[in-house]
DNA sequence: GCCAATCTTAACAGATGTGTCAAGAATCAA
DNA sequence: TTGATTCTTGACACATCTGTTAAGATTGGC
């Protein structure tokens, strides 16, 4: 290589995600990522083409963390707490930053038709995967045995359902509700009865 | 009065509802609403101020009509038909149109920061009156006897849930999907096991 | 040390959006 | 009929964003 790049990929991608994460996809413009950034809109171009493809590049670390969390949290000895701790780590994710930063894949649904058909894509195959994760963790018996539901069916309706936690912190920020919510899902989720 | 509103006042909101709902808030210009609605940008301003008035405005009758749905919908002689209306309403409502127009309190929502505080304060009102709609109907004896959850609880997962699945509507497009998942969530909680 | 490749920087052109304003048109009231 | 009032229209000034480009700076390879 022989004129050589000025700055950090690595911070850069984390400070693009940080901005798009804050402000979603219109709201955030190239300006934003160089001021955010400190790399000059120019050399984002150069480097990158443009929003597009920083979003998708910034969005695959983001995803890999999201599902690994999700894994890590989903492998419980019982329904009750794979559940319960799914909810947590969902939760964590949308109530983390000051001020909070919410959702960044739900903030990022609600504008798709904005941000064009790759990214939709890339969305789309995120919360297949989300999705995947929990049908396989919810089918090992050990689990499955305390569902009301298929696995597959209470793989859906999370996946849905925490869409829906994504939307109620954005408009209420009180992540008091969120786990109150969450709480009374998973009792009626649970085969067994707890209240 | 005397220099007459060249326009139906009526017939312009509707436009400026449709425009929104499709579009969002953000890529929502006064200009688009101009052009969609053929009253000129200049007159628009003159009349009403501007994109923040004329939301709040168009939103109202909006929100009348779906409340009146629901609680059309939720007055129902059993606990499984009110939530099977129920996600009816709410599922019609956000995949009519075409192409389909989404949940535009949804996708309110998600750009709300962008949208301001009286927009925000609007949304929150709607979904607290959804909220209290649904609490008033699911505590009647008849209903309430059977759910698995509290009348409270059952309508708080309702609210949540249904932004949920307008997240999964405006990725997905599948209203099968939707009623699918609907379904599986109304079995959960439901006192009676059907399946 | 020099060349060539690549990155950086500032500037440009063009598009789009906002909010305002002045002149003109229309109409009700007296 | 006249005048005052209100709406309409087009233009203006300003801001922001986009994508490109040309000139300059940097540095590894030869």
């Amino acid at each position: 290589m022989v004129g050589v790049r000025q700055f950090d990929e690595a911070k850069l991608l984390a400070t693009v995600l940080d901005v798009f994460w804050r402000k979603g996809w219109q709201a955030t413009s190239m300006s934003d990522l160089a001021e955010a950034s400190g790399v000059q809109r120019g050399s984002l171009y150069n480097a990158y083409g443009g929003k597009e493809a920083l979003f998708l590049l910034a969005f695959e670390s983001y995803a890999q963390r999201f599902l690994a969390d999700v894994r890590t949290a989903i492998d419980a000895p019982s329904a009750a707490v794979a559940l319960n701790r799914f909810f947590d780590v969902a939760i964590a994710n949308m109530t983390a930053g000051h001020p909070p930063r919410g959702c960044l894949t739900t903030k990022m649904v609600a504008e798709s038709e904005a941000a064009g058909e790759l990214v939709q894509a890339r969305l789309r195959q995120l919360l297949n995967d989300l999705r995947t994760i929990m049908q396989s963790a919810l089918a090992i018996d050990q689990i499955r045995a305390g569902l009301k539901l298929s696995p597959e069916e209470t793989a859906e309706i999370l996946v849905t359902f925490t869409r829906g936690l994504a939307i109620m912190e954005a408009l209420y920020h009180s992540s008091d509700q969120l786990r109150s919510t969450s709480n009374s899902l998973a009792r009626a989720l649970l085969s067994t009865r707890i209240y």
